[in-house]
DNA sequence: AATGAATGAGTCTTCATTCAT
DNA sequence: CATGAATGAAGACTCATTCAT
């Protein structure tokens, strides 16, 4: 099955796109926005300088690219999977672990993220609307019928989402600074997700 | 009793170096290093640009001394200082209200700290030589003994160290990124303090 | 009568040189040479930016195609084919009208003409050389033996040849700059040409 | 008499904003705007790209400061002079002699104004407002009382009045086009005011 | 001969740093 | 010591030109 002229182009044109997306996202974290330039990238993506431009319109705009593409790929995987009737455990520890995976598979772009929405308030508006308000919804709207009855125990909610995200916002920055060699990256996934899942389920206070 | 000519000097340049200091400080924290200029921190300061360079070689030097106290004070503050015969409940309490608390009441500086220490290895040698490894070692002495007997439940002290410092840091992350109106600011301090604490004593689940 | 294969080749070829041709009037007139993009007059021409390169050797090559062509119209129109045998009062009219038309439509590309002349020194001579001397000359030598006699009134020919010259290109950038609602537009071209020759023989003065 | 302190330093920058703005003026008007560089400007100035930009905004700013003083020069010149009732003769002798020397002084300015004023639709509107539209308006409002009494037959003013300037205009242009050896030079400034005084008044034909 | 993506030299502009006053 | 104008290196971005298809 053949490809025509006008599909082999745009086949060659977004692998070029993608190919300095790459690259921009492995310089931006490793050197942040400020302190990449654009030849950084362009020599990291193996193109010229002005190719880069053929493909985004500025550097602030790649920036945006990446990020939108990390908050739609994010809420995508977090939110077209409802939240199945599973029992409470289940539930929290798939969460758990996909957040947890999400988190510590992409230290470098959530870093990335976290410091630029600071200072771009629009891009901050969307992180908002797009990820954290769905995020929260989701969870507080799980836990509310189950607060009280025999599930969980009466509490904040706003506050224990809020302590179970940030949790694993935590643990992806403690990950990334302690690197290779930190205790994070040398446990198995899985241990860590069911570690987490049972600290946030049962304490570490002995019943 | 008076101050000698030399004394008097020795003091307005003191003054003069931390009204520096302190400019650079708010200046940092709202547009980040990169975006902050050397004019913006004199005005700022209520100096002349020249002025700055009399008391700190450079902008980046100007950044070192920051992260640097900021460094320090981390590290010798309350954590380091707590009692740690008091009993758990109350050890974890107070060191979770006063991690907490320098987070909120600095998430910018925080923020900035973050940023700077991923791009500059040494100074994450230093900040984890200095405050991550004696922060978590610290919190794995107390557990240690105490897990497998009455007061905590078997777990795996380095992740659940972790996840409770990441908590901390992610609470303040989401704190600063919601703003003014989010819920993490309306709550008492104390409240939310209390909440956390009791988060991770005992899970959300009900006995 | 059929073309050969190589004379259909050679009349297309022809075609699309002018196409480009037109296009890079319309686009240089309208932005002037340095804000003209090569893409610009591409599309304008509906061909691909590389095909300009196959006719014309450089942007600035193409500028010169217009330039030269519009000395080479200028030079060989009109005015030079005048019978300089006919009374004063039709000749000098037909020459107004005719230069004025000549202004007047063409306002943009004689301003652009203008404005790289100025840069370009070779161009310059070689305008000079090839329209305004010769008009100038044209013009004197058809004053010269009428002065004194009946037909004109003594006076300094070179000036006056400059002034009448002058005067349709000022009149040109003014009605040029005043646009399409200015008086200029909004007169019959014969009666601003008839006006404008009064003038020029007469004055103002009331005899 | 001293200066103080202030008024030096704010003498110097004076001179030195000056500086600048005759070195673009210089190069502007041999290259055109946008084929002068801002090292050329600053080279010309004896100063740093830099220092430019203590003074101006942008090279644009610098374009703008240039054609706006230009235009209030003119505007001064040639309309807080009222018209004195002198006759009709001296009236127009002495408005024709100013402007005319203007145009002939600054051909390379004037050139530099109508290349601009083509491309800013802003400064155009501007030009018109405050340059153009009095000239014409002063012109006029001499001419119409004075038009089928004894002072001037009648004519179709506004054209005069367009006539009259572009005259000007053009004069300034082909002075500046033919250079230092054309005949526009060699003559003395008085004697072509008025040679082309008496051509507007009395026109070329012998009574 | 037509195409248009790739190229990189050339510009404007910023801003950390210096230094004469 | 304080000042702030001058400096020029560095970076984002444009666009004429090339060349493989």
């Amino acid at each position: 099955m053949r490809m025509t002229r006008q599909e082999q182009k745009e086949s060659i044109a977004k692998q070029r796109k993608q190919q300095i997306f790459d690259a921009a996202v492995k310089v931006f974290s490793q050197k942040g926005f400020d302190q990449s330039t654009i030849p950084d990238i362009a020599q990291e993506a193996g193109v010229a300088v002005g190719t880069i431009y053929n493909y985004y319109q500025s550097k602030h705009d790649l920036l945006l690219s990446i990020i939108r593409s990390y908050i739609v790929t994010e809420s995508f995987i977090g939110l077209l999977k409802q939240p199945p009737e599973s029992d409470a455990a289940t539930f929290l520890s798939s969460l758990i672990n996909e957040r947890l995976s999400i988190g510590l598979d992409n230290t470098d772009v959530m870093q990335l993220l976290m410091s630029e929405i600071r200072r771009d308030p629009e891009l901050r508006r969307q992180y908002i609307e797009q990820v954290v308000v769905p995020t929260f919804k989701l969870l507080e709207e799980y836990l509310e019928p189950r607060i009280g009855k025999d599930t969980f125990r009466p509490s904040n909610i706003p506050i224990v989402v809020r302590a179970l995200i940030g949790m694993i916002i935590g643990l992806s920055i403690i990950s990334n600074m302690e690197g290779e060699t930190g205790p994070m990256r040398r446990i198995p996934r899985q241990e860590l997700g069911a570690e987490v899942t049972k600290l946030i389920l049962e304490g570490i206070k002995r019943k």
